[in-house]
DNA sequence: CCAATCCGGTTCTAAAATAAGACTAGACAA
DNA sequence: TTGTCTAGTCTTATTTTAGAACCGGATTGG
């Protein structure tokens, strides 16, 4: 049956998993992080089935995660570049990241780094609260959609 | 045809997404965060037909975000509870609400909000470097799995 | 200039995943 | 002990996916 959809939800999480909540959108994300650019480059680098890639491509257009933009080569091609709405899933794609190295590597194994620009490896995501101090999981809390402040 | 996998990718996105990167898997993570542990809470909460919710909570105690134990209740039920794994996760969720709260809804519409203890809305996730400072997404890079230190 | 090849798709098919409901065994409540 | 609640499994129709074949316009080699 058809996949369940929550673009109408009050969680925005469950919103964001209705628009990106799948195997390729965020790979396609990350990619772009590392620079690609170009239809065929995304193909050969996720060995996605180009039907799937133009799907989520034009989804990701659509969206506006991504935008088309003359190609920077000068060709009569396109490229896909993030905008402003895809460039702000950094947060995303390196929390996947993060708990990805911590949870799903045998020790020793080897996997990719996320390093600053000297080369050091950065350090985890924080969530600090409004005045800046770093909060844990147990001190937050989700207020429903239409609760009074208090 | 079946689903690709990356299960033994190098890049530690993709073996999360593999993991965990389809529409329910985190919509059960973070409504267990939110203090839900009976499949039939779940069920109800998220409108999930009951086999796609036994399917996936079976993965997520495989995958060992979630474990069995006894219900706190006293009854002879079990309830699914987060792991330190799954408790790791809190990052992603975080940062799939804040990325939907900030682009999926329209100016002054409804949406739940995460705050603190005394009732703040949190602040935005933070990537510090080593040495503490935030970094943006223009001043990392990803090292590739083999590459050499330099 | 012409042919070959590259690029960025679209179309087709089969196998797999999904949604939704019917069904069931054991726990619990009256 | 009868009926209801819980936590599933099973079945079926429909959609999604992967992979391959195809195609037209752009680019390149001779």
């Amino acid at each position: 049956m058809k996949r369940t959809g929550f673009a109408e939800a009050d969680c925005p999480v469950a919103r964001a998993l209705d628009a990106i909540g799948d195997l390729w959108s965020l790979l396609i994300v990350r990619d772009a992080f590392d620079g690609l650019r170009r239809f065929g480059d995304f193909q050969k680098n996720l060995g996605i089935a180009k039907g799937m890639l133009s799907t989520r491509l034009h989804k990701l257009v659509e969206l506006d995660v991504l935008e088309l933009v003359p190609a920077s080569d000068g060709s009569a091609y396109q490229e896909y570049a993030l905008t402003k709405r895809g460039l702000d899933l950094f947060p995303v794609v390196v929390g996947l990241r993060q708990w990805g190295e911590a949870h799903l590597y045998a020790r020793g194994e080897a996997h990719s780094n996320l390093v600053d620009q000297s080369g050091q490896p950065v350090g985890q995501l924080v969530l600090p609260s409004r005045t800046g101090r770093p909060l844990t999981w147990s001190e937050t809390r989700v207020r429903k959609a239409g609760a009074r402040k208090r």
